[in-house]
DNA sequence: AAAGAGACCAACCGCACACAC
DNA sequence: CGTGTGTGCGGTTGGTCTCTT
């Protein structure tokens, strides 16, 4: 199975082709005879025990496995967001929040990516917690939540257009340097903070393997705004692992 | 107390990538 | 090389809860 992470650009860049149309339209995601809608407990008990005796994967023919009428992603999503043991629920932390908020600027909307910098978090968690609490707190702010730059900038400047564009693009550059990580990234388990605030050394919570890629990503958390240089070093990174 | 508005968040949907065949 | 399948990401929806009037 592939990365989480090796997908690459947003949805909205990316052409349906020819060979994955129809994908869905198998009996994972029939809907005929699948219930919707929220889980009950009977449900959430059933899928738990399934998975704890043989495992995550198979998402498609899982649920006739387990008895539920639902459909294969449903139950994933069920799974990852809710029912696995290392979700952590509750509120944000202030740390965490901040820890967002330095990630997004970083990365855009890649929830995954920053869910996977935040351990017990999900993607789905982070996003509606950035929608609902984070973007209206920048807009308040006077800070696009988008681009992480004043609201009132003058666009039609030159340079501030080409400084912007420029950084947006190197931005960009990184989503994908980022996302080629992740492959790196997978599978490394993130040490339990247990319940503990998070401050911005869990960042650093990896196993030893990636303490270069980690000390790296943690340098552009701290920098100010992404730079060329971050971008260089990224290629860098990427080339002499690749290598 | 009731009704409407807004906030919150679990879940759904469409789409695209990786990989096996 | 082309196709089918499995998977999961990001955007969106809609039900429920909370607040305000």
């Amino acid at each position: 199975m592939r990365s989480p992470a090796a997908r690459k650009t947003t949805s909205k860049t990316r052409t349906r082709t020819k060979t994955n149309v129809g994908a869905d339209a198998t009996p994972c995601c029939s809907k005929v005879g699948l219930k919707k809608g929220p889980w009950t407990p009977q449900e959430d008990e059933l899928l738990t025990n399934y998975i704890n005796k043989e495992g995550e994967g198979r998402w498609r023919t899982l649920p006739k496995l387990a008895g539920l009428l639902r459909c294969g992603k449903s139950c994933r999503l069920r799974w990852m967001n809710y029912l696995r043991p290392s979700v952590k629920r509750g509120q944000i932390a202030p740390d965490e929040e901040d820890l967002i908020l330095r990630l997004h600027r970083l990365l855009g909307n890649r929830w995954s990516l920053i869910a996977g910098r935040i351990p017990g978090r999900t993607d789905n968690e982070i996003k509606n917690y950035w929608n609902t609490h984070l973007s209206k707190k920048l807009i308040g702010q006077g800070i696009d939540p988008r681009t992480h730059k004043p609201l009132n900038s003058d666009r039609r400047s030159p340079f501030k257009a080409t400084a912007s564009s420029s950084s947006y693009m190197a931005n960009e550059e990184s989503n994908r340097i980022m996302a080629n990580k992740q492959n790196y990234y997978h599978g490394i388990e993130m040490r339990s903070i247990n319940g503990e605030e998070g401050d911005e050394d869990d960042i650093n919570c990896c196993t030893t393997t990636d303490d270069v890629l980690s000390s790296f990503l943690n340098s552009l958390i701290n920098e100010d705004a992404f730079t060329y240089q971050n971008q260089m070093q990224a290629d860098a990174l990427v080339v002499s692992e690749d290598g």
